[in-house]
DNA sequence: ATATGTAATTTATTATAACACTTTTCAGCA
DNA sequence: TGCTGAAAAGTGTTATAATAAATTACATAT
């Protein structure tokens, strides 16, 4: 098979755009983006299994990268292997989901703190976008589109923070959570006036680092109402 | 070279202990804790550059699953690449180190009051004979031993606490430290009364969350102030 | 002496094949 | 029909070799 050679570009901020340094990516690198966004926009079940050899194949690489994609997301705990080592799409148990939602409090929170401090204009504007179309989405039924975005305001959020390590663990339980998110919307739709993102604006523009926590907490907690139901009622004691 | 087969036996809790599950370790995987305990014990200096092909030669595997393993610590942002795609243990800035204090104190805190509910007698014994061999340490000059036992005794609170998913971002958090702990104590010995592991301690056995929470809180925020200066001596300003 | 271009070396990356092991398939037999 | 055993196909693991790219060393020219 002949060598895929795959070059992107890197956006600078300012100056003389039409040289811009490339990135390289790997073909591992590929695979491993490819399948993030995958999980992440629920395109894999719970259980199913993601074997090397039809991956690989699937992906038009070899073995190698494609081992080392698969290998990535399992040191991350966003896939698993299961007794023979074929890498498997894990279930979450409900003592898992209820720790991911602490520690997301804590680190949301924080996050959404310090958003308040030094968040931009240019960020308040994206977050506050992208809560309405959540709500457009509500009112068209499109639900799945909703769920997407909604994990796109919490990552927003965290990015403007500006705290990076912050931003990829929460990244990680976004995307272990991404296989269920499906279930979001299981408990019903929420009818919270005011929906708590817009709390959490509101407390970005007023500067309110305090507020700020205590609205994406709520969000959190509340929100999550629906995938809590879902994983009792698959995982009822474990 | 012929197939090394490496069988190690996992530790049952209780009952019948005679027959215990296999697990097999695959190269890769013996690479990878190896190196994660070199990085723990400040093995590994920042700016060191850990090549593939000596590296597999030092571990006497091929380039497969050293590279695996090394890309796997990579992932966890315990390693890093250099623009060459070399693996080279990355310098922790000040902003990095900051951040990750904090969130440090989240997690452990919350650990530590999850350890006040739940703690077993063993768990709480364990702590305070580490800490003992700590402060045994101290009177002996034998630092590095101490900061070894200082991690234990922080990721073994974090055990106690039985929040898996918690324990495991906190110990990636201790191993992007790892390269710098040497410096533990450059901002001098540590000389409170009493030290606020004993606070810790006393807490799990009073079950008394909050105050667990509040002593490991402290044990972080001024036992780090040695770490700290060390990294605003090297990094003063990013 | 400095700069430039070329060759040699070093490095990561990827494909491939061999291996060990398990699961599946299926033919032969009771 | 149901059981048994062997063959075949599938799967993860590892070693190796070929490839591409970058750095270094060195020679040549200005």
């Amino acid at each position: 098979m002949s060598r895929r050679l795959v070059e992107n570009y890197e956006q600078a901020g300012d100056g003389e755009d039409w040289a811009r340094p490339i990135i390289k990516e790997n073909l591992s690198e590929r695979a491993y983006s490819d399948l993030k966004s995958a999980l992440m926009h629920g395109k894999l079940k719970p259980g199913e299994r993601l074997r090397l050899r039809p991956m690989s194949a699937r992906f038009g690489i070899s073995a190698t990268p494609m081992r080392e994609a698969l290998l990535r997301l399992v040191s991350e705990k966003t896939l698993a292997l299961d007794v023979r080592g074929t890498v498997v799409v894990p279930n979450l148990s409900l003592n898992e989901l209820v720790e991911i939602r602490s520690i997301r409090v804590d680190l949301e929170g924080r996050a959404a703190a310090a958003a308040a401090d030094c968040a931009t204009k240019n960020d308040i504007d994206a977050l506050a976008q992208i809560h309405d179309e959540i709500s457009e989405c509500h009112r068209l039924e499109q639900f799945e589109r909703a769920i997407v975005l909604n994990t796109e305001f919490h990552l927003g959020l965290c990015r403007a923070g500006r705290l990076p390590i912050t931003y990829d663990i929460v990244e990680g339980l976004w995307m272990r959570c991404g296989p269920i998110l499906s279930h979001l919307y299981d408990g019903g739709l929420p009818d919270w006036e005011p929906h708590p993102h817009k709390r959490v604006i509101a407390a970005l523009k007023t500067r309110d680092p305090a507020a700020a926590y205590e609205a994406i907490k709520e969000d959190i907690v509340r929100g999550g109402q629906g995938l809590l139901a879902h994983v009792s009622s698959v995982d009822p004691a474990e």
